[in-house]
DNA sequence: AACAAAAGTTAACGGTGTAACTATAAGAAC
DNA sequence: GTTCTTATAGTTACACCGTTAACTTTTGTT
């Protein structure tokens, strides 16, 4: 079990990291958890989902990866908590974006680009949250009500706005709704895990398909 | 997950492995490849393409990992030669749908209805296809191009149709079968990767949108 | 029978998440 | 100031993963 330093510089990950965190381990202390969430957001952006370590980020912080665990109840949970913090961001974008005086059509073609924009902005992040994580939504019991959630509730109140103007023939606003965002979920999840459609193409395929919604809707019956 | 391992008939996966695979070792021989693919398959449509492992299909066929490195290059190649399978069994199954001889929005609209019946039928199958790998129809020097998919092209020949046939405004075939695929697309993979739409309303959803589309298109200038 | 190719096995390496246990440092109670 | 308690970090270990190199067996051909 002895291991030969006298010669090699080639160091395990095992043998850098403890070297290092016992240098370290004097230097700060506490704020743990939002360094951890930090280091995590940036190696769950550039890995992806299924590539991000918990290892990883345990020896970018120079802790221990067992350490991890005082803050975190396993890797899921971590990446629970960077999540969070999207969804939060997410949320914001689309209440941003919103122009409650405009006509709805108009709102939800506003919806639709800052939807896109923030997809395409960060494809990766876009795949984790929407693709890669199964449970968008889901309640602790399981069952999953979307009105709860504060960016779909945006999207919902417009078009109920647009179903009471008549601007969408026999559709319910819920229908609506799901056909205008799982359309435009389906260019932005393309565009996130395949390179078949770069950025500029899916942002155009995208607002067509908006565009040609709307439109359908208001020839409805 | 935790693993009681306090009595002793507890035996590694290694240790099981090399009994059973000695006691099989004079059975049969041959058309290995096959039961590889077989059992890849099946592994792939329950576990999903994370957790597919090639140990977890070396011990179902009660042969070493290293075995499989005999047939298949990596991990990898495995699963690529089960999706070329899938890929086949979709292009058929586009193929079949559709009925030259109707109307080309009758026939986009059994395209699509085909495209979900496929996904919903097996939304781990579709998972895998079209959101895990990233490589739909990209050729081997790193470009794509969709025109030669035979599945995509069932479905640019009928977009060319309606083209023709003026149902189709001012669009190009091309971004016309692009609205309509990644429409769909949407419905498919979230139906595949989360729980918040069932396949029953996953379907309702898909067809909605096909229906919207062709109408908006129709109607545009 | 001899030999070459193919098929299968063993052992190992470095990677992963995580459970159980140990050490340490800070703060409170006396 | 000393001791007890508790939170926090570290250590070790385990089972699993994909992959590789080296070895042994089996098979088919000459």
């Amino acid at each position: 079990m002895a291991t030969h330093d006298s010669s090699e510089s080639v160091l395990s990950r095992a043998e850098r990291l403890r070297h290092r965190s016992a240098a370290r381990r004097e230097a700060q202390r506490g704020q743990l958890r939002e360094l951890l969430l930090a280091v995590a957001e940036e190696q769950l952006l550039e890995k992806g989902y299924g590539a991000f370590s918990l290892r990883e980020v345990a020896e970018a912080t120079q802790y221990t990866p067992t350490t991890i665990y005082r803050h975190f109840r396993d890797r899921e949970a971590l990446i629970a908590a960077v999540l969070e913090k999207w969804f939060l961001l997410f949320a914001r974008a689309l209440d941003e974006a919103d122009r409650p005086d405009a006509a709805p059509s108009e709102r939800i073609l506003a919806l639709g680009d800052a939807y896109l924009r923030f997809a395409l902005a960060l494809p990766a992040r876009y795949r984790v949250m929407f693709v890669d994580r199964p449970d968008i939504g889901i309640l602790p019991d399981g069952s999953a009500d979307l009105h709860d959630d504060p960016a779909f509730g945006v999207l919902i109140r417009v078009c109920e706005a647009l179903c009471t103007a008549g601007e969408a023939g026999p559709y319910q606003p819920i229908q609506v709704a799901m056909m205008l965002w799982l359309g435009l979920h389906g260019t932005a999840a393309m565009s996130a895990c395949s390179q078949i459609v770069d950025a500029r193409a899916a942002q155009q395929i995208g607002m067509g398909i908006a565009h040609v919604l709307l439109r359908g809707l208001r020839s409805s019956a």
